[in-house]
RNA sequence: GGGCGCGUAGCUCAGUGGUAGAGCACACCCUUCACACGGGUGGGGUCGUAGGUUCAAUCCCUACCGCGCCCA
């Protein structure tokens, strides 16, 4: 037991107690007959670092998981990493190139190499943070997505998909990022509007008869035409159907067709039709009866004018990058008197979510997921309830993507992630195998084989985060006690990319729901409601306000911030606010250790005949249920809020404001007990959302049996609710309360102690100011208590039955004191009549619940009599 | 265009069909023996607007205004 000191410094405790904490390995105690409680962490980007999105998301899982293992259960959170295809191999190609070495130089192996490499170097950053937040994973089973285990997992599922049909290779348009050369999901599309332009061209018949007018905003593609699409109905065009066009630069023939596609209230009504380079036009063209494998393509890897194949485009455009090739096909039709008009016009335009330029569409072999089939068991289980969301307004979202859902396109042309097993000959019949053995066998002795070069999406991967870290395939023995999980959070801008996906696979490959509870938090904003971002310079850094306010601190204000999936704004002073938590306790249990109270002995509410003392057993009782209830509904924000004031308020406060003239008295050996008992009780209560501070105290204060970590959750114990202590500790507090205001608003010096007199006094309320004597005196700051009538000017408080009088004849201000007591009164009659008139009104007293006219004849009552005490007061005023 | 959410005290946000709450900020007072990262007291809101349901609406319904997000 050391003496703490003056002011609570968490630098000094907190890597203390967490280095203790993973090494007596008490993050994941041995717990083989409890109860299994699971999370799985939404698994950081390897290379990553800690951003306040983090300690968000982790503070709740946080919570949940200390409070499962405080409440005795076999507690797991199952930690790692994820590969994070695109942004890893980003950085280390960044990293190269400041380095002079470029990626297609090195080659494939020797990339991969690298990036191991950085992963070794860097790679723990994101974990070490982690830790300095506080979150108590299962370190000692630590996951990466990439490692071997994690990697025959996904493999298998991919196997397993494609022999089941449900995963398929295939020719079609993809969303194209041509600065990063592959293949994204629409997920990683961001639809942006921008100032464009709406260029109107003429194309001539090719019976030199005239001209159809189309528009475009993508005046390069031209180059690719197919077609001209104008609607059936149109009577404009009826007669045109059939005819071709002779395309400007390229001189293509091409038909002029009918499709519903085209818009008649759209500019001509007349629209170009580029199969290979836009989605619409694609399924346009597969109506029109052009196969995939026939549909021209213009652009090369990196969006620059490739040839057709039908070798039609200028040869002094071929290799032009895409901007440039649409000024130079724009001063051509202009040349040739066969651009029309240029129109201003916002047009959506597709970017690259981590890449940033435009996305093209792109028409090429890729691996897809037939997404559809396994979505429905996903939208089933949210359906049944089989998965709780929470809040639950985001079910619906949940079921508008996956009924809408498209294919999902699982390759990637990447190096760094997991290579698809699947093996072409040489007549390209491809062969799909956990590996090379397999796939040569399904091929035949001899037959050459040359493995697929693309990688997997990394969010393929991490849908199977639930089960693959628990050892599937394996039967392990984590793998049936923690499948399905309890509880996913997760922020709700990757409820499709990961969620959803995670639902998908878990029910398709282990027939059960990854977690039973599926809980979305929001953003984490700047002070100012704005999205923290790089570019902005409006992020703030966790672990820079975990320097300055402590990891409790900041750990207690996401908590205190998180109600149901409100987005957040974030608030420095708040979290100064919870520091100032911390330092409160801090001091209240340095006040208990300098008075002889320290750790309990016992788990139970011990008995008490005090009633301050029968008093805060039955607060903290109430405050056990309270909170009890409000984690069972994930509400964090009451939680937190619950301890916030029961803490500071109730035992703070009034408590140990209380017992100060208790400690000396008879009551001393009592009080001390109960004091020790409420103390624990505290730490233990507030140990999920402030592990570091909760901890040193609950050493600092005794011998311990165990560490607080493993300590045990309070059972609330309804016996300990007194029905009488409670209303009297509440009247003596209304008392003191009143004589403060009083003397305040008449100035009465603070130092000043006075004489108290009470009229009208009960039998009942004298035995009570008997009891709290000393408690009166000191927190009101009464010299002596009489029940003798006053005389001359008083201040005069109305408490219940009794009116309490402060004489200060030529002290106070009468009319300052009659002021006072107008108001009041004032208060009371309007209560009163307010009250008077709804007991008035027969429909009201016919139609409204009993209980409801019952409150309101007992408030009634109680505000006539108020305000006749308060009328009594002013008489006795003069 | 479809969907979701928000609009409550100066700020950030809880909340409930029956007399409106918290934290911070603000004002005044207090170096009282745990704590000035503290203690005490106080001021401040026609709960976005307009209708409707109800004995009763900040809360339920409808429309509108303003703001944000997601999807197409």
């Amino acid at each position: 037991m050391t003496e703490l000191a003056k002011t609570f410094d968490p630098a000094a405790i907190e890597s203390r107690w967490y280095a203790h904490w993973e090494e007596a390995g008490l993050f994941r105690p041995e717990r083989e007959a409890a109860e299994p409680f699971t999370i799985v962490i939404p698994p950081p980007n390897v290379t990553g670092s800690l951003h306040i999105g983090h300690a968000l998301d982790n503070t709740l899982q946080d919570i949940l998981i200390r409070h499962a293992r405080l409440q005795g259960k076999d507690a797991l959170w199952v930690v790692g990493t994820d590969h994070a295809g695109i942004a890893t191999q980003m950085v280390v190609e960044r990293n190269l190139e400041s380095q002079g070495l470029r990626r297609a130089d090195m080659g494939r192996e020797a990339f991969v190499e690298h990036v191991w490499e950085w992963k070794a170097q860097s790679g723990g950053a994101i974990t070490r943070q982690l830790r300095r937040l506080g979150a108590s994973c299962d370190w000692s089973n630590e996951r990466f997505t990439m490692d071997p285990g994690f990697s025959a997992a996904v493999l298998k599922v991919f196997v397993q998909l494609y022999r089941e049909g449900l995963l398929y290779r295939d020719k079609r348009l993809v969303n194209w990022d041509p600065k990063f050369g592959t293949a994204i999901s629409d997920l990683e599309v961001e639809t942006k509007e921008i100032q464009g332009k709406f260029w109107h061209l003429r194309y001539p018949l090719e019976d030199g008869s005239g001209f159809i007018h189309v528009a475009t905003t993508r005046p390069e593609t031209m180059l690719a035409d197919m077609a001209v699409a104008v609607h059936p109905e149109d009577e404009r065009y009826k007669a045109l159907v059939g005819r071709n066009v002779r395309l400007p630069i390229t001189g293509r023939l091409i038909p002029i067709i009918a499709d519903e596609h085209a818009d008649p209230e759209l500019g001509s009504g007349a629209v170009k039709i580029t199969p290979g380079h836009d989605f619409n036009d694609f399924e346009v063209g597969r109506r029109a009866g052009i196969k995939a494998a026939d549909m021209l393509n213009m652009l090369d890897a990196q969006a620059r004018i490739a040839q057709t194949s039908d070798g039609l485009i200028p040869a002094d455009l071929v290799g032009l990058d895409r901007f440039e090739a649409r000024n130079r096909v724009v001063e051509r039709l202009e040349a040739d008197e066969l651009l029309e008009r240029i129109e201003d016009r916002t047009i959506q335009t597709p970017y690259g979510d981590r890449s940033g330029v435009v996305i093209e569409p792109w028409l090429t072999d890729q691996w897809y997921v037939d997404a559809a089939t396994l979505a429905q068991p996903a939208i089933e289980a949210v359906r049944s309830g089989k998965i709780k969301v929470v809040p639950k307004t985001w079910e619906k979202t949940w079921f508008n993507w996956l009924e809408n859902i498209q294919p999902w396109c699982v390759s990637r042309q990447l190096w760094w992630g997991h290579q698809i097993p699947a093996w072409y000959d040489p007549n390209g019949k491809v062969y799909v195998a956990e590996t090379e053995a397999e796939a040569q066998a399904e091929a035949g002795e001899g037959v050459p084989l040359c493995r697929e070069t693309d990688v997997l999406d990394t969010w393929f991967s991490s849908a199977l985060w639930p089960f693959g870290t628990l050892g599937w395939p394996e039967q392990t023995s984590d793998l049936r006690r923690h499948y399905p999980n309890d509880v996913l959070i997760s922020g709700f801008d990757i409820i499709f990319f990961w969620d959803a996906r995670m639902a998908m696979q878990g029910l398709h490959f282990m027939g059960e729901v990854p977690w039973k509870t599926l809980y979305l938090h929001g953003l984490v904003r700047d002070a100012k409601g704005q999205k923290m971002s790089k570019s902005k310079g409006n992020t703030v850094d966790p672990l820079g306000l975990i320097d300055t306010y402590g990891a409790d601190a900041l750990r207690f204000t996401m908590a205190a911030m998180e109600s149901q999936g409100r987005d957040i704004k974030l608030d420095e002073k708040r979290i100064e606010g919870y520091r100032n938590f911390a330092t409160k306790l801090w001091n209240a249990a340095r006040f208990c250790q300098t008075n002889g109270i320290g750790a309990s002995a016992s788990l139970e509410p011990p008995a008490a005949d005090h009633p301050v003392n029968r008093w805060i057993v039955g607060e903290t009782v109430k405050t056990i249920q309270s909170l009890d209830l409000a984690l069972a509904e994930l509400r964090f924000d009451e939680s937190a809020n619950t301890l916030y004031h029961f803490v500071w308020g109730s035992f703070c406060d009034w408590y140990l404001e209380l017992i100060k003239p208790l400690l000396a008295g008879a009551e001393g050996q009592e009080t001390r007990i109960v004091a020790g008992w409420v103390l624990d009780q505290i730490l233990v209560m507030l140990h999920p959302f402030m592990p570091f501070i909760t901890e040193e105290l609950w050493h600092a204060l005794g011998e311990r049996p165990t560490p607080l970590i493993v300590a045990k959750w309070p059972m609330p114990d309804a016996r300990a609710l007194d029905p009488e202590a409670g209303p009297e500790i509440d009247w003596l507090i209304r008392v003191v309360n009143g004589i403060r205001g009083a003397r305040s608003e008449l100035n009465v010096p603070p130092r000043a102690k006075l004489a108290l007199h009470v009229r009208d006094a009960s039998e009942m309320t004298l035995a009570r100011l008997g009891r709290h004597d000393a408690a009166l005196k000191r927190l009101a700051r009464i010299e002596t208590v009489r029940t003798d009538a006053a005389s001359g000017g008083a201040a005069q408080v109305v408490v219940d039955e009794a009116t309490f009088v402060l004489p200060l004849e030529g002290v106070i201000d009468i009319e300052a004191e009659r002021g006072r007591l107008a108001k009041a009164l004032q208060a009371a009659e309007k209560e009163r009549d307010s009250l008077a008139g709804r007991l008035d009104n027969p429909s009201f007293v016919e139609r409204a619940k009993p209980e409801a006219v019952e409150k309101a004849r007992a408030d009634h009552a109680e505000k006539a009599s108020d305000a006749d005490k308060y009328r009594a007061a002013l008489a006795r005023l003069g």
